[in-house]
DNA sequence: TTGAAAGCGCTAACAC
DNA sequence: GTGTTAGCGCTTTCAA
């Protein structure tokens, strides 16, 4: 039937189809059945359909590795999160994969379980890729990861905080100022005794961010308290830590009269663990979260937290990446995208 | 300094470090350099630490598109969920992860919004970065998917259900089974009236078979019992849904003396809304969630519940592929493995 | 609008 | 233990 069709390599170990089996097929060039692919338009629209049923019929699915070799794109965005499970990061995600997918990106994801050691390891093994662009979350990365991000020459998009001086570009919120905001809010409801519960030696650096805020913001609005915090250690941000968390502070701190919590994981579990006890909220005590766990807003009473957009913090990242992968990702100006955050006054704290 | 530095072809976009340029500042033949990064042994000690002096000091991050076209092998695995927000799968892809990466597999994350025409859509895309394993969830799947799925000549996982006959294999627990224990708890309770309440209309197929196993349940166990089922609709699933369908279930079904949710975030959001509106669970009505939404452990009440180990899911589908992988994913037999599912009884329903 | 030639960076196969 | 040769399947470049 076709007379070179023993002249394949023994090398071939897929019986995939190929491009030039395609071409073959519909009697043209190689050539021109990758531009049929690529810009139809530019293709008669005779040529045009043969090859089109021509890849119906062999089942033809483009090999990307090649085409990232040939090209030197890969249509891959490179996503580092510290956790997928951990349901915020998994909303950056979703927002990322909205944005991207339609303009056939594919994300790769690899968790570095808030170790920047890791988050260089992984690194490495994904730039091996190639990525067209590159999402991390926070600010903060190893000498060795900066090195490789600058070396890697695509975009990079840093998140979940903000920063003037980002390796390229930045989409996120102030991790202090959203917690000093809560602060203030907790000032102007005439609490007297904040303290800060939480998780700050699991390596989460924001979370560090937002204990300093809550530091500075003690000594400034509540000069006379002493700065109480509470470290659940590295027992991880889980609901169960929270409820620990909450009897620890009711234990040995009870002057306190509201407790704020590093984030709404925690403060979900205390508000439980009071409602279980019979310690009635806000009346006894006060409580505040972070991060917008949709739980907190359902909730009797309903959580005070401060809301952080998560999702549209992956849709941004995804614009960013776009806008500079198209544009010949000149590392000239930086995009810095603040995408705020927001107050919710929830039941869980009172007018004192 | 290099006699031959200027041959390089100007389609080289990229300034990136090869394999030829680390062979030449060791003084070795590319090969060498290959084999020196794979496998390490082979090679004399001598120029193992030639080699890897020269990779440190070049910065040399291997091309993985080009080993993959060269060795048909991408490293690389096809992962497609309904969706990353929605927690329970986040913890699969988790456990996949967890499994895959220490051997140097990474994983393509798409999400298919429970709709096998996106699979299909998404399958067909990622079929095109030729990878050494595919995780769906479900054992349902288009025609066209499934021709697809044959074609690439890789080991499958379904996952998230259970089938004799998977296209390849499958890592999972049967839904129905699941469901119809919970309605044999419900029934040993002593309860006089079940009704279902969820989302059946949104293109989940594995919510279609616990609805199943309910309907049969009912005509089993409570025969002279009408079957009563509330479908939010595509209002997609959510708390608030949740709280919706509890409002619904009490004014429409006076009658029913237990609501059983289709998931675990439904039953939450009900069991807060009864809370809210002071309807007392268990004394005035009970509630059964499914899944496994690690809230409904912490709430007041504690909520009945089918426990499905979602992470472990990851674990075992990662394992499978990697023996498939390594033992040259012979398609022979295919292994079905049966993660279980663990009743909870909670203090949401309580012997009548 | 189409085709021919060359090469992307790596590894398999085979020699030495 | 090391090197040479010949591709993997595609796209770029240039010519027709």
């Amino acid at each position: 039937m076709h007379p070179d069709g023993e002249k394949r390599s023994s090398r071939r170990s897929t019986r995939s189809v190929t491009l030039a089996e395609v071409a073959e097929h519909a009697g043209v060039s190689p050539q021109t059945v990758s531009r049929a692919i690529r810009q139809p338009g530019v293709v008669s629209e005779d040529t045009l359909e043969r090859v089109q049923a021509s890849i119906r019929s062999t089942g033809y699915v483009p090999n990307l590795a090649a085409s990232n070799l040939a090209s030197n794109r890969s249509r891959t965005i490179a996503v580092l999160i510290p956790a997928v499970s951990a349901s915020v990061f998994a909303e950056t995600v979703q927002g990322l994969e909205t944005v991207l997918a339609p303009h056939g990106y594919h994300l790769f994801i690899g968790t570095t379980e808030y170790s920047l050691q890791q988050e260089e390891e992984m690194l490495r093994a994904f730039l091996g890729r190639r990525p067209d662009g590159i999402v991390l979350v926070g600010t903060e990365h190893t000498p060795g990861a900066q090195t490789l991000l600058s070396a890697a020459r695509v975009p990079v998009v840093e998140s979940w905080e903000l920063t003037q001086h980002p390796v390229d570009s930045v989409v996120g919120f102030s991790n202090y100022a959203a917690m000093s905001a809560l602060v203030e809010h907790v000032h102007s409801l005439g609490y007297r005794f904040p303290v800060l519960a939480g998780q700050f030696s699991g390596g989460d650096v924001r979370a560090l961010r937002r204990r300093a805020a809550f530091e500075d913001g003690m000594r400034r609005l509540f000069p006379q308290v002493p700065v109480r915090i509470l470290d659940s250690g590295t027992a991880g941000v889980s609901m169960d830590a929270g409820r620990d968390l909450f009897r620890q502070a009711r234990t040995e701190l009870p002057q306190a009269d509201v407790i704020m919590f590093s984030s709404d994981v925690f403060a979900a579990g205390a508000l439980l663990e009071a409602l279980r006890s019979g310690t009635s909220v806000p009346t006894e005590i006060g409580i505040t979260g972070f991060g917008g766990f949709d739980v907190g807003r359902h909730l009797v009473p309903t959580l005070t937290t401060m809301l952080v957009p998560s999702r549209r913090i992956g849709e941004e990242a995804g614009r960013v990446l776009l806008e500079r992968i198209e544009s010949g990702q000149k590392p000239s100006s930086s995009t810095i995208v603040d995408v705020g955050h927001t107050l919710v006054a929830g039941e869980s704290t009172a007018q004192q």
